[in-house]
DNA sequence: CTCGATGCAAAGGTTTTGCACCAGG
DNA sequence: CCTGGTGCAAAACCTTTGCATCGAG
């Protein structure tokens, strides 16, 4: 595990971005502007391979479109976006583990991941406009 | 609305696949197929917009890679994909009923959606081999 | 005849890959 | 030095789009 110029770019990045939802295409910028050197977006890419694959962290995906990226010790709830205005709201998974223990005795099936969000409509949305 | 032979090969293959779970790709080469002509893929996707905006169907992501589409009617559950096999299951909407009327009073966010699936572990691939 | 639907080709956005070179250890 | 990491370029993948033509009504 070498240490170099544009995985620490990375990593200040991801450390400074603690709850904000970045894509591949954010880190890869404001990597870039980190580290004061150009990064390819193939080395940002292998690089959150390498931290997924060392359970750093997940990559989500709250939509059609790119994925984001996400610290695995911040990973213990759910996204729900509204498929209006796409905003997004964090549902801490305890909320969810009745439900997901009640499907798993009923379908031999562990829902286990945050991967991909649930989409709704959020409050605004819903109300009309006034 | 016109009637071509494109959209009736699409229908066709629509009808005939009750219970599969078609990408586009497929329906496409099944259309092409039925219909004993060349179809484009634009048509294909183009159409398929059509009836989705018509309401007759939806599409779905099960995981990364292509959606897969849906007859409306059908769209009452939701789909829990093993992460290991890729095997899905369908769990009726009205199984999530009361978690989601609980995440809409708790977060003023009402999951409405089926678009992407649920991913977790089934039991199959839970069990470690004998 | 008219406009909606099609084929073709090309672009779009996101992610992956092959390969030669560079540099961390 | 030596292998892992990088840049570059190109491809892969799924989907969308522009435009001229065709054909259903």
């Amino acid at each position: 595990m070498r240490i170099t110029a544009a995985r620490r770019a990375i990593c200040r990045v991801l450390a400074d971005s603690h709850e904000e939802h970045l894509t591949a295409n954010d880190l890869h910028a404001q990597a870039v502007e980190e580290a004061g050197q150009d990064i390819d977006q193939s080395t940002v890419y292998r690089t959150l391979d390498v931290f997924e694959k060392l359970g750093w962290l997940h990559h989500v995906h709250l939509g059609h479109g790119p994925g984001i990226v996400h610290f695995s010790d911040e990973a213990d709830h759910h996204h729900l976006v509204c498929e209006q205005c796409g905003r997004s709201v964090d549902v801490p998974l305890a909320e969810l583990d009745e439900v997901f223990a009640g499907i798993a005795q009923q379908y031999g099936f562990a829902p286990t991941s945050v991967h991909f969000a649930l989409v709704g409509t959020c409050e605004r949305c819903a109300r009309p406009l006034p």
